[in-house]
RNA sequence: UCCCUGGUAGCUCAGCUGGUUAGAGCACCUGACUGUUAAUCAGGGGGUCGUUGGUUCAAGUCCAACCCGGGGAGCCA
């Protein structure tokens, strides 16, 4: 058995006879199967001699079904392809009945693809953006690993809330109609499973920390979930986040580490996906011919790969940003909708000015006002990087890409005890639960970063889809768990 | 959760200011054709107009509530 893929692009293969086994995209004038075997975008088209194969089962080579064919591959004597099977023998493996098949070939709305998740795989675009997804995932072990960094496996289940990134699911064994309670009337989490409250992790990273700080460079990459009523193009219950941590590294690390992670995964799709990129490409410019003119965006799916691949990210601190933001046409013609302030962070439509309008290129905005950002964040102080004279700010990034806004969110971690434990108490950050996470700036403490970045929204950017439902297999988010 | 928008055939959609048997393309079925590229041509079947209630002589069309989809916002990755 040969891959489709295989058969076409290898030409040693020419004029041998070989076997494919894959699904029907189309079945034309009698005669020419369109096989695909998910190996490739592109079908084997397999020729019929029409003498051989009987009435009955010219009638099951419907749209769907599996079939195996044997035969010699050919210079084609079509234009539409290089090689085509000149088929010997074929076997239907598995009927698809054409009147109940939804997949039908023609173009579907995605909307419709969705709700059949289970057979979307079957089409052009999905098994494009799937295929690309595994380039992505493996691109990202491959990067961390020729760089030193161990993968780390944190923990999906905790018992502690304090990781501060959000809304969490609990991981409960309780009667949810009658659990057991206290001596005060609440639910009495310790004879729970866990013997407390617990949950589904919203982030592996201050167990990654623990890690970085004797392993020295650590990813974790899992599933990751917040109970957040979210319901955007850009947000799901269940997603994939990449977690690399670093001892030793700083923020200028971080960045460059960040920066380095993009390029390598687009350099990666653009020499290994290019048969998908061109569909997706190809889609996207279909798509934008619907939209208004000034809404276009000026560059094709692979041009603007290509685009940020070769330029450096922008690198502007938040008070640059702000800055830019007040000068902007937007602000002076009063086109915001919310207020740009020094304390107050940037909404979608001014990182969409910086990014899309002004800079037409990702960004990574740095130093934010330490208010509006986590607890583990490091203080900047005068002459740190980021530093503001408007007030308290911390070592964070934020990595903005066209069309997604935030892709990564990292920071600089404040590895002094004082200065953390301050910062916790200040911010209502539980200290007690997290003694283990604490542990680590007494014994040994070091300057370390790290950043999160969310898989599917850079799957969303190298494929050019528009909604992160559509680069993960069964999305989960608010009211929707099917499949 | 808020704002906008939509729900009519398997799919994509049309259906005007309420008025007789609700339409098209594709898909499907039947036949023809046989080097096609989402093949083509002819014919055919297929609808509780999202749900419930209301207004009216009359509702796909107007009103209300609810359900579901899509887009935007917030939260973030």
């Amino acid at each position: 058995m040969h891959s489709i893929q295989f058969a076409l692009d290898d030409e040693s293969l020419t004029n041998t006879t070989i076997t494919v086994a894959g699904w029907v995209r189309t079945f034309r004038n009698d005669r020419f199967i369109a096989l695909n075997d998910g190996s490739t975008i592109r079908n084997l088209q397999c020729v019929i001699d029409q003498k051989e194969v009987d009435a009955a089962t010219l009638a099951r080579f419907t749209t769907g079904a599996a079939v195996q064919c044997t035969g010699e591959l050919v210079p084609s004597q079509g234009s539409g392809q290089r090689v085509e099977m000149k088929v010997t023998a074929v076997e239907v493996i598995g009927d698809c009945p054409a009147e109940k098949y939804p997949i039908q070939p023609k173009k579907h709305s995605l909307e419709f693809l969705r709700e059949n998740a289970h057979l979307r795989f079957r089409t052009n675009t999905y098994s494009a953006v799937f295929r690309m997804r595994h380039q992505v995932s493996f691109g990202i072990h491959e990067y961390f690993d020729t760089h030193g960094y161990n993968y780390f496996h944190a923990p999906i289940i905790t018992a502690s809330d304090a990781e501060g990134a959000g809304e969490m699911f609990r991981v409960s064994t309780l009667d949810a109609k009658q659990p057991p309670l206290n001596e005060s009337g609440e639910v009495d989490f310790e004879e729970d499973f866990f013997g407390a409250e617990s949950h589904l992790t919203v982030s592996g990273q201050l167990q990654a920390e623990t890690a970085a700080l004797a392993l020295g460079k650590v990813y974790t990459f899992g599933p990751t979930f917040r109970a957040e009523n979210s319901n955007t193009t850009r947000h799901l219950a269940e997603f994939w986040m990449v977690e690399p941590e670093a001892a030793f590294m700083d923020l200028k690390g971080d960045m460059d580490l960040a920066e380095g992670l993009c390029k390598h995964l687009i350099s990666r799709v653009l020499r290994n996906s290019m048969d998908d990129l061109q569909f997706l490409d190809a889609r996207l410019a279909e798509e934008e011919k619907s939209k208004p003119q000034d809404q276009r965006s000026e560059m094709g799916l692979i041009d603007r790969l290509k685009f940020v691949l070769e330029n450096p990210f922008e690198r502007i601190t938040y008070d640059d940003a702000i800055n830019i933001l007040l000068r902007s046409k937007p602000y002076q013609k009063k086109k915001f909708q919310f207020p740009v302030e020094w304390d107050v962070d940037l909404q979608s439509e001014h990182e969409r000015y910086l990014v899309e309008k002004h800079f037409k290129k990702p960004v990574i905005v740095t130093g934010y006002p330490a208010k509006i950002k986590a607890f583990y964040m490091r203080t900047n102080a005068p002459g740190d990087f980021g530093y503001s004279e408007k007030g308290k700010t911390v070592a964070a990034m934020d990595v903005l890409f066209p069309g997604i806004g935030e892709i990564i969110g990292g920071s600089q971690r404040e590895e002094r005890l004082d200065v953390l434990e301050a910062r916790m108490d200040e911010m209502g950050v539980p200290k007690g639960e997290l003694w283990w996470y604490l542990d680590t700036r007494r014994f040994g403490t070091v300057p370390h970063a790290g950043f999160g970045l969310g898989l599917e929204r850079f799957v969303l950017f190298v494929t050019g889809m528009g909604n992160i439902r559509d680069v993960i297999p069964y999305p989960r988010a608010p009211k929707s768990a099917e499949f």
